[in-house]
DNA sequence: ACACAAGGAGACCGATTTGTCTACCATATA
DNA sequence: TATATGGTAGACAAATCGGTCTCCTTGTGT
């Protein structure tokens, strides 16, 4: 990708998520990146093709770490224990690559952005269904009952660590899971 | 409450539940209700404390739905399926009163409003915090481990419905609470 | 009957929004 | 050296934002 483009993505993708999409214009974007007016509708169609291309780099990065977290797995108790103290870390601001922690950008993106732009919300749910499957294709056996509760978890306790500031949210997750999966 | 006050309210927690906060302008909300400008700011200073006043309105709403879905409950088995089928009949739009299912309007309001109005997100923390203590005052025996899974689960659910679409959240909560609580 | 309060309609203000356009500059390549 | 590219700086447009203000009408209580 171009050097201005990548510039420009990754400081929208900054502002947006710290303050929120709708909060944040296009002319603060061009202030904290230095890049013309210009230069950014020469790479982006509009304000909404910004949005998206944000939204694409944070999937990217958000994928990469959760399957960095993920790797050494080989068992569905280590998944699971990989997992929530990979949610714990980044919660507790310990992953660099995430910036500081404001909640799943795609939970608030596909909030901001309802009735708005249905492209967002689509993006959103395709980046919750990715999620999922790499979940998935770390389980040594399927089931799907455990993957639909690791999710359900998952996003519950990103919710309660953000709204709520409950920063262990994830860690309360892991006994039950535990005691689950040795039945 | 005065009359256009209120329905000053309740036409902005419409628009802004369904549009999203910061997409639904003042002039929108006052062609909707009829109400002149003038009259809205005779009753809210400024448009941060009409959102905070639809808020509060929501938050009596939702409290008084839930109260009513758990009232017959004598049992934490009761209290849970109580629950846990009163939101899936949220998410398919069978109770009237909450309005077309939008996610969480406080979640919502949290992540549209970061970095922007402090005073909104503490509320949605409130909020979040009233809900479980509600949710604990229905519990025949209090087990704090069970109430942070009740909460973390609905969250998730809440989640999972909007963004993911997954109406039927709520109850793959329902078997996995039931098998923890019969041991 | 009169005074006062409340609301309606909307002009208006300054700031800000996204997006376009012009003018100019730097660099790289033919 | 000539030209094309891609950048900067920023004026500008049209719309919209939250918010104030005036003028006029419609009650309502005394």
């Amino acid at each position: 990708m171009n050097e201005k483009k990548h510039l420009l993505t990754m400081t929208a993708l900054d502002l947006f998520y710290k303050n929120g999409i709708n909060s944040v214009g296009i002319n603060e974007v061009l202030k904290a990146s230095g890049v013309a007016k210009k230069t950014l509708y020469n790479h982006f169609v509009s304000k909404d093709a910004l949005i998206i291309a944000t939204l694409e780099y944070r999937h990217n990065v958000f994928l990469h770490w959760l399957k960095q977290s993920l790797a050494n797995s080989t068992t569905n108790e280590e998944l699971v224990r990989y997992l929530f103290n990979a949610l714990t870390r980044w919660f507790n601001n310990e992953v660099p690559e995430l910036t500081s922690f404001n909640g799943c950008f795609f939970i608030n993106a596909a909030a901001e952005c309802a009735g708005q732009s249905e492209e967002v919300i689509t993006y959103c749910r395709f980046h919750k269904g990715q999620v999922r499957q790499l979940i998935a294709s770390h389980m040594q056996t399927i089931d799907e009952q455990l993957l639909d509760m690791i999710c359900l978890l998952k996003e519950g306790a990103i919710t309660s660590a953000y709204v709520s500031q409950d920063l262990q949210a994830a860690q309360k997750c892991l006994p039950w899971l535990m005691s689950y999966m040795k039945k």
